[in-house]
DNA sequence: TTGAAAGCGCTAACAG
DNA sequence: CTGTTAGCGCTTTCAA
């Protein structure tokens, strides 16, 4: 006797004195089913407590009313926000999310690994993280859908950041308060992110005829989170006060490592202060007083989000870029003059 | 033509020129297939590029490889630290997180409503709310696995900190310290962990001969996150500071009101300092030098994860508590002297 | 409007 | 060691 099992379609349909395909009408709210009938149905179900199996209507179905979240070990700030509002949106169309955190970003490559993308979900949200063209390809074969935030490609729907301006814009706001000798810490060297921002920075001293010093670049060395933490903020900063001559000023291509930097500076309590700024404007960055570029993550994640449910009613959109100009914040970290470099 | 859908079993079958069950078998590490047959379905199946079907798999096999962790809206630093090292445990043990924040912690019968429970996952992860017996009681008939996080009930592995015991080890603190006067700011009230603060709190007044003014016990009042928010600290403060009698120390329930404290205190800038301590040891709480209580966070999580598994393997097991007494970190904010106090 | 039956893709006996 | 077959629980034609 399979007594404590919970009930299946056919239970219920015994009970209600109908065919199994009725009961299936009934909980997919197709139409033609008479309305004593239906309610009748429905009240069997709940004595029972019935609820359709999952993997059994997606095996029939063809859809797993899940999607995955493919994101960077999720243990930075900047995802628990954008999470939050992916959640909610994609919460309320009734999909499940699947989390996987990679905990080295580099090879993204194990998304196919696991057997977790085939049939187990009906779209794809990829974060931050650069897809490598054969696995992208593969998705495209497998035709499902699939939606980029904080990084892009021309191929795919992309929500991200404009990370060059944005560098440049901060950069820009150091040399306005007269900054003259302008360094950068940055997070690992072939991140994508790293890459643009210091392209952006770059950019910004060339066009106002300032010199680049490359000892004053320091990139963080291969680690956790591609450099976007607090330790590679700190030792990168310590290296730097180390250095005979410094600048006066130094972008951060993070919140969190400016955040480490700031400790760095504290702690060498060096007489000359350097003014700092961040990107991101995590919720710490305010308790820190840091200058910083906002981006808008939740409503990036809330489009991303929507832009995904979107793709899987239509598969034959055209892909869609969408960037963001990030914001600048300014606060009291990058309000440190730089007098002695004025002649 | 069925030409570009995901390849079958059938099709690796007929391929590899053997029966579907040896590509199972092959698929599933059944010792009994000769190492040549493997290595040639192994062969094609790669070509193919062939996974199987997790719906069709875990429709047959009765499981489905996901396990559910249910949490109250996992915006908070406290979740990502756990969900870190539970998101590491259980997918080295191949299984996918589905994760479900909760937004208004208060009715976690919400867990029923959806189908997600039903045959979605083999087991479930359940965080920091008090669940209705009723949903108990029909995930126990279910019999499916569960364990509870930073919450606790007798029938069920309960992973928890000793909220009340901890709670008195911060007072006591703050009363070796000199403290005579001192006030609490707490969570919503019908909270659990606020509660049982509470109830260490006073137990330690209690126990010093102190007086326990009424007064200075501030509530947060009904909003997100069951007040375990920066602003609900901060409001709550404020509330104090308009006293005409204030405390010299307050015992504050978590390390994110602490900060909004600290923050209505700064603004407030009240001649006589007032001694603040916090709870959980979040990462920023070291940036605020906030004393406070460390709570074991990966750690709990980790075992919690580990017990699932061990649970799901062995369903018999008894449940077991596990509560962990959180530590006291010294800080700066519970520095402040009581001195007008001492007589 | 409804029932019956044929899958969905896989696992797990059951025979060889 | 391997092929065959009967489900797993549901959706979806196809007739009635």
């Amino acid at each position: 006797m399979k007594s404590d099992l919970p009930p299946t379609i056919y239970d219920i349909a015994r009970a209600a004195k109908v065919g199994i395909g009725t009961v299936s009408r009934v909980f997919n709210n197709h139409p033609s089913v008479s309305n004593d009938t239906r309610s009748r149905v429905l009240k069997v179900a709940s004595r029972y407590n019935y609820q359709p199996h999952p993997m059994a209507r997606g095996l029939a179905r063809r859809r797993t009313n899940a999607i995955l979240v493919y994101l960077p070990y999720f243990t930075s700030f900047f995802f628990v926000e954008i999470l939050q509002s992916v959640q909610s949106v994609l919460g309320d169309a009734g999909f499940d999310l699947i989390l996987h955190g990679v905990k080295h970003p580099g090879n993204a490559a194990e998304s196919m690994q696991k057997p977790t993308t085939r049939g187990r979900v009906d779209g794809i949200l990829f974060f931050s993280m650069k897809m490598p063209e054969e696995v992208l390809k593969e998705y495209e074969r497998l035709s499902i859908p699939l939606v980029f935030v904080d990084t892009h490609h021309p191929a795919v729907d992309s929500y991200f950041v404009e990370n060059v301006r944005g560098s440049r814009i901060v950069t820009e706001h150091l040399i306005e308060k007269g900054h003259v000798d302008i360094g950068m810490l940055n997070a690992v060297r072939d991140s994508s992110p790293a890459r643009e921002r210091l392209k952006g920075f770059r950019d910004a001293l060339k066009e106002h005829d300032l010199p680049v010093n490359p000892e004053w670049i320091i990139h963080a060395p291969p680690g956790p989170l591609d450099g976007f933490t607090k330790e590679s903020g700190y030792h990168a900063m310590k290296q730097l006060l180390a250095l005979p001559k410094r600048p006066t000023a130094v972008v951060v291509s993070s919140d969190i490592q400016a955040i480490g930097a700031l400790e760095a500076v504290r702690e060498g309590n060096p007489k000359q202060k350097i003014a700092i700024t961040g990107f991101d404007d995590i919720d710490l960055a305010r308790y820190f007083e840091l200058t910083t570029m906002r981006q808008p993550m939740s409503e990036m994640g809330a489009l991303a989000a929507n832009r995904l449910l979107e793709r899987m009613q239509h598969p034959g959109l055209p892909p869609i870029q969408r960037s963001f100009v990030p914001e600048l914040i300014v606060r009291k970290t990058s309000a440190v003059k730089a007098v002695e470099h004025v002649s």
